[in-house]
DNA sequence: CGCCAGCTTTCTGTATACATTTCTAAAAAC
DNA sequence: GTTTTTAGAAATGTATACAGAAAGCTGGCG
């Protein structure tokens, strides 16, 4: 009892200077292991273990999950508790077709207010993805692409839809962990770079249309008609009558 | 003690069957007095107050709080407590923004789906929001406007878009409710009706014409110069020296 | 008369206890 | 041997206690 309330003032002290609250922490580190395929869509998620994992009461694993379940990447249900979400082909085709209505529409003003300074930043997390991709770290190359998608679109100054798109890229990652093939973590990585240069030329009409592609491409991918996400069918499985 | 058990019982047996449950309800009741502009624009929300209010405990408030705050509806300031948010002339700019990059062009899916039965209750709505409007109820009208764009977003099938708009929706609520002049709220009014017009004539082109319009007049219409929604500024308002 | 120090009050942050629900599995009935 | 029932275990929903931070207030001082 006393040890662990010294537990806890301790972590405050050495952790919350180091400027993010321990909900902050704990929601990036479940977060980041879902974005990376870590944490499998239906994973089970109960509070317990959590806290132990986390060194922290329920109250806290609580608030996290609830956010999470606000993001679409939790599911929650009443008195069943949270699992990692699995989303449906729709809730795919939907997330996708508003990605499709909003990124490449920002690439003009993205065009027009890159700074040179911003384009190499950009490059290095191209590097650094194609690289994670070429030594096997697929759940970091995951990670860098969505980043690449978040911090393209905050170019464009628009913190609202910046938000927005941060959301759909994690969302993106999720479903690409229940329908993607092979590929579509190729188009991911392999375009990145393509774009970078038509934004130092300035084509703002090209880098649209290679944002429509791109983002096409990607939902092209997905294969909806391979396992239903919800519960395993054995009868089609197993073939039986 | 007992009878706080007591009364928890009886609650949850009378009202969870009605198909909401507690949170979801006290969730909603804030959230239509912020949009109604009853709670205004940085009115502190102490957790003890609404505890009582509510007949529940912190710890469901705190919930439905939190939901608030990452709808950036509530300002939660550690250790401070949560106040209902004072959007910034930014943040103002940005929601619509990004309103008038997917409404518009979501109008072509809204045509083409659109049936009459729909646009009978989009009618519907459009009345009652006059009428709310012309018998001074101006928390109904404003109410309504908003489920209008929500109802009339839906019908292009997009849950995710939707939803986006949805949140957008009740941002622009607050905003109109810092920023607004008279005229903001007359727009909001005014014009829903002929869009049900140029949608029943399958004019998509017209619609979003329309829609950029419509969103475009009440950005235009807000005052960001009136007072800073921050700390009120004593020496403009008395004019001392 | 105004200003600051220290106390008091109020409120939030977190842990924890307890009630309720769900899930599991063993036992009983068919 | 299969199904149903029912006790037990485990996990969630909510309330509450307590610690800590911020705001407010009073008394003393300049």
């Amino acid at each position: 009892m006393s040890n662990r309330s010294n537990t806890q003032h301790m972590l405050s002290r050495a952790e919350v200077p180091r400027g993010l609250s321990r909900d902050e922490q704990i929601y990036r580190d479940i977060l980041e292991a879902v974005v990376e395929h870590r944490l499998a869509p239906g994973a089970r998620l109960p509070e317990d273990s959590l806290s132990d994992v986390f060194g922290v009461s329920r109250t806290v694993i609580r608030k996290v999950l609830q956010r999470l379940a606000l993001e679409k990447l939790v599911l929650i249900r009443p008195n069943r508790g949270a699992q990692v979400a699995q989303p449906s082909a729709k809730e795919a085709q939907d997330v996708f077709a508003a990605r499709i209505l909003i990124e490449p529409a920002m690439m003009a003003d993205v065009c027009r207010r890159v700074t040179d300074t911003q384009l190499d930043q950009l490059q290095q997390v191209v590097d650094e993805e194609r690289l994670a991709q070429q030594t096997g770290r697929q759940s970091d190359a995951i990670s860098l692409s969505a980043r690449f998608h978040v911090q393209l679109l905050a170019i464009a100054g628009n913190e609202v839809i910046t938000e927005q798109v941060a959301q759909l890229t994690t969302r993106s990652s999720l479903i690409i962990a229940v329908y993607g093939s092979r590929n579509s973590v190729g188009y991911e990585c392999g375009g990145h770079g393509e774009l970078i240069g038509l934004l130092r030329l300035g084509d703002d009409k090209g880098a649209s249309a290679w944002m429509h592609r791109h983002l096409s491409q990607i939902l092209e991918s997905l294969e909806f008609d391979l396992g239903a996400p919800g519960t395993p069918d054995f009868h089609t499985i197993f073939q039986r009558k």
